[in-house]
DNA sequence: GGACTTTAGCAAAACGTTTTGCTAACCGGA
DNA sequence: TCCGGTTAGCAAAACGTTTTGCTAAAGTCC
């Protein structure tokens, strides 16, 4: 005996298809011992309705995606991992309580094989200007919402990461832990947190009378990267006393290269980084980082999209980003 | 202009939608000059098939899914988060490459709300053998695979994660490091893997004359709930000189409590963890691991449930396990 | 030059829903 | 008794594919 259909449920109920769909879907009035006589049999005999039957007559395929365009090393590296695996689950939850159903597009996705599957709508996680994605989906007229806005694609809906205020919070915190000469480690691709951090940075340089001290790197390199750099850096710069690194995986290299040259952390420089994951944690002494309420940046998002495809997108803002003061940075914060 | 059809291409190619649909599947010769034509005017034209109409047809919906039934702390908290996700960003590459898609099915959803969706099958990660996910897509008469076995299931293909082998392993290196009485810290939970341990265990325990000693943890304690019962194991047993800890949270937090009793590690105290993660890398000592290589057990995965799709499953194994030597158990490992 | 086989393509019937009229029965009011 | 309105339900036409026979036309063999 194969999955029953609706037809199965109404013979068995002795009424016709149409008052089957109709039970379910709630869109015509059906009397209610009717609709109890019908839902109390699908229970028995097991039917539940063909989401693509359903989906072929709506036009909708209940499934949206969730894709990161990061380089893998980042991405599926354990570095940025966290960030966007974290992202995923709670959109996963969100998704779920509206019955639909959350796909995974992984990094580095070859674009041919995206090409036959089928979502109402993808969230995109930081893309770029230029992301490859984002032109694949349009190409499709798959409707796209991102986190964290676009630059230069206003039309996009987005969850604004407030990225310029969190990079404004950290910088404050670093002067006002007492560094006086801060630079910036940032990723060189032309993600909007990462516009948005460099313009908050040279503003707050401007304003302390410091000279800017930008490292761009390829985020490629991933922390080794990163803490070549650093020592470059330090040797450079003996004067620096305060290290902005917002990439948690380029925040572990700089710490490990501050190690390195002797620097005592946060004595003698004193270190932040942007996304709360384990890599903060559980570094010694623990970064520095911002609580970016990931899990209802997700729910937006997934609201957003959902708003989109009825037709009614509206830009949204995260949750205020809140600052986690740890060792890196702060002396008396608490160990752990 | 609404997506174009396989009609609007037959009308374009003037052939007839049959032809188009062979040109796609192959499944009939079509003439190499007609298909070429097809192919390059279904570009023109933006033509994708409908994977509804497809799957309708064909009763496949293209999409699996991958779910863990593991409590939400320690899933969706970072402990586990890496894990899951390490394996679900892989099994999702390898279900493209097959035109599939991988949905991500979050811990603790409601079983309501999984009911309406379609999936073609579901891998299951390191389920417990009375796991409520089994019941409920086996109610739905959705095909199964699962990534460890389960205990009592031989009817459910599963990836075999050769956890005896890989506790034995990491016995047999901690007892090579020096220790004479290792303790197992482990989850309460009876995944095969921790039954396979604590079997490698006893029998470890047996031949070199040891007594075994074993904690068992909820495993929604996390981190917190291993480092008191380490504290407490400790002052209980100060002869102890090993601790196989396979959950990598649990062995977070025995590390912690090993420092704070003032235990030396590796010198009074020697440490492993199963899963390779984050955490094994970036605690302080580093801890002894395995890599497990869950790319290519998530590969296996998707490749298995596959093949039970088509009628012909067959269990599979993990690659063989690789021990990743660190500080915790081996004073003379590389440090990072 | 027949009798086969191969090739290229078409028509039509599924697949399991939702949606849109439509009908028949019933109710209350005048 | 008739009329408008409500209620409960049905029949049939979509939705966009894949699949199964079928038909011509062309090639192959003796």
């Amino acid at each position: 005996m194969s999955k029953p259909t609706i037809i199965d449920l109404a013979k068995a109920a002795g009424v016709s298809p149409t008052t089957i769909s109709h039970a379910f879907s709630g869109r015509r009035p059906v009397d209610t011992e009717t609709k109890e006589r019908i839902l109390k049999l699908a229970r028995e005999i097991g039917y539940h309705p063909s989401s693509m039957a359903r989906g072929l007559r709506s036009g909708r395929t209940g499934t949206i995606a969730i894709a990161s365009s990061m380089p893998f090393s980042v991405a599926a590296g354990p570095s940025r991992l966290g960030f966007l695996m974290e992202i995923a689950a709670s959109a996963a939850m969100s998704a779920l309580t509206r019955n639909i159903a959350l796909c995974l597009i992984p990094p580095l996705a070859p674009e041919s094989n995206l090409a036959s599957l089928g979502f109402d709508g993808v969230i995109l996680v930081e893309p770029t200007s230029k992301d490859p994605l984002i032109a694949h989906f349009e190409a499709r007229h798959t409707p796209i919402v991102s986190i964290g806005k676009v630059a230069g694609r206003t039309d996009i809906p987005a969850v604004d990461l407030r990225s310029h205020e969190t990079a404004r919070m950290m910088l404050d915190h670093l002067r006002d832990m007492g560094s006086r000469q801060v630079a910036l480690i940032v990723g060189a691709a032309d993600r909007t947190s990462q516009l948005e951090t460099e313009a908050a940075y040279v503003a707050f340089c401007d304003e302390g009378g410091m000279s800017p001290r930008i490292v761009r790197l390829d985020e490629d390199g991933g922390e080794q990267a990163a803490q070549d750099a650093t020592r470059d850096l330090l040797a450079a710069s003996p004067h620096l006393d305060g290290l902005l690194v917002p990439v948690d995986a380029f925040a572990s290299g700089a710490l490990a290269a501050a190690h390195a040259a002797g620097r005592r952390v946060p004595q003698d420089l004193r270190l932040a980084t942007r996304y709360d994951g384990l890599r903060a944690k559980l570094a010694r002494p623990g970064l520095t980082a911002v609580d970016l309420g990931l899990a209802e940046v997700a729910s937006l998002a997934v609201e957003l999209l959902l708003a989109r495809l009825d037709g009614t997108p509206a830009n949204v803002m995260a949750p205020r980003p809140r600052l986690v003061v740890r060792r890196s940075s702060d002396p008396t914060a608490p160990a752990g």
